[in-house]
DNA sequence: ACAGCTTTGTGAAAGCGTGCACAAGCGTCA
DNA sequence: TGACGCTTGTGCACGCTTTCACAAAGCTGT
């Protein structure tokens, strides 16, 4: 029956798991790979098999004791899970340098994502093609996603843009944003939102380098005594 | 590695949310505030305050009881703890449509992260410059690294090649690693490594969006909404 | 049919992260 | 100087996530 697909609730730290495990049992499919232990797939994905197990748990009960999953049949389990059974066409707001380098990088429609729209404001910037599509005003907005259905809004504004280009986006109709752009947006309650910020990642990155650093000159230094409270290390 | 450092540890979600922070500061910074409590802060990035609060501690008692925290002092100590005195270069592996799009990109460089080396194995691509920084074949990558001193190695490579640039980073003496690459990789003991996928962060979304058409064409029989986003609320 | 080996699915425990609630501390003003 | 109002810093409880451990279940060979 093709209801229970809403009974179960799916963990959020699982579902942020099974497109790396759709990513790697499509890779395993392609090396004709038929069957998969969870230990196997949790070596692929650096995680405990545990964990892995549970996560497929909750798709159902689909692996076959003493053997495993069969990969291909997984593979359709997580897509339908994921809702990856047909193509999600997203509206990139911003043709700056964010904007071309993620519409000109083909990976979103490679993987079901295709760019159905791109939008701006600058007039210099309207009319031009990215990766094939023609950038237009984002007056359109509301347009281009009704014409084509579209439910997916990617910000590659500018920081103090980003705001006002979700505004524009729910206003539009969509109801899932990915923001780029290097500030925090707020939006209606029931409109998903999620943010990728590189420079935030190389961040964090540099705190454990900092911390390697600090780590090495203490231990030349051996024990530094006193230092009492903190902030004591300029 | 020796014994681990008792200094203060960090947890990891609070890390990753100090670059967030420090975004809010510096635009409030900007806007001539010079005080802010974690109330207001917290309002700003769309979290709890308590959170806030217990974040800031791990720097130390930075905040004035009554009053709030001083934000330019506040800026600074972010700034130290993440080791953001001083710019990090990094070097790209892969100058195919991501790696051209990363480098292209400017918010590396004006983030305190500027491209000190981009590399890769085809020779049409070698030479040719992106974003003022020549191409170079990956065999120099040792020498790139060690004559900048950089420590942080950005993967922009097809999936199938991201494990060797990641060997080849590591050979080269890098410590962290960013991948970009639609693959899982694995470093040795002491690496850090972080991954971004951008398909992974719009599957997602989409797994969202499938619940809320079920859920749509479920209110038939039942008349509960349970909608859960993420982000934040005005 | 059964013994032995393999692997799943899942309770239960342990580990983290989050948010509440409040005492302690600081500044202000009479 | 003392009382008052505001905000920080943090103990504690709760809930989510991870990991362990093992019974249940399937396969193979005799």
């Amino acid at each position: 029956m093709a209801g229970q697909r809403t009974r179960r609730r799916i963990p959020e730290a699982t579902v942020a798991r099974l497109p790396v495990y759709l990513q790697l049992l499509s890779d395993q499919f392609d090396a004709e790979v038929t069957n998969i232990s969870s230990e196997q797939l949790a070596a692929l994905g650096g995680v405990n098999a545990a964990k892995v197990r549970k996560d497929l748990s909750y798709l159902g009960s689909y692996g076959t004791r003493g053997v495993g999953y069969d990969v291909e049949f997984l593979i359709f389990q997580i897509k339908r899970e994921l809702g990856l059974t047909h193509d999600w066409h997203v509206v990139i707001v911003g043709a700056g340098n964010l904007g071309q380098a993620l519409s000109g990088y083909g990976g979103f429609g490679e993987r079901g994502f295709p760019v159905g729209g791109i939008v701006d404001v600058s007039p210099d910037k309207i009319g031009r093609a990215i990766g094939g599509v023609r950038v237009r005003h984002v007056d359109e907005l509301a347009q281009i996603v009704q014409s084509r259905d579209i439910s997916i809004g990617v910000i590659a504004t500018p920081g103090p843009s980003a705001q006002e280009a979700a505004d524009s986006l729910v206003a539009a109709g969509i109801t899932s944003i990915l923001n780029f752009a290097p500030a925090i947006i707020t939006a209606p309650h029931g409109i998903s939102v999620r943010k990728v910020d590189l420079a935030v990642e190389l961040q964090i990155l540099s705190y454990h380098e900092q911390r390697r650093v600090n780590a090495r000159t203490a231990t030349t230094l051996k024990a530094v005594p006193g230092q009492r409270g903190r902030g004591a290390s300029a």
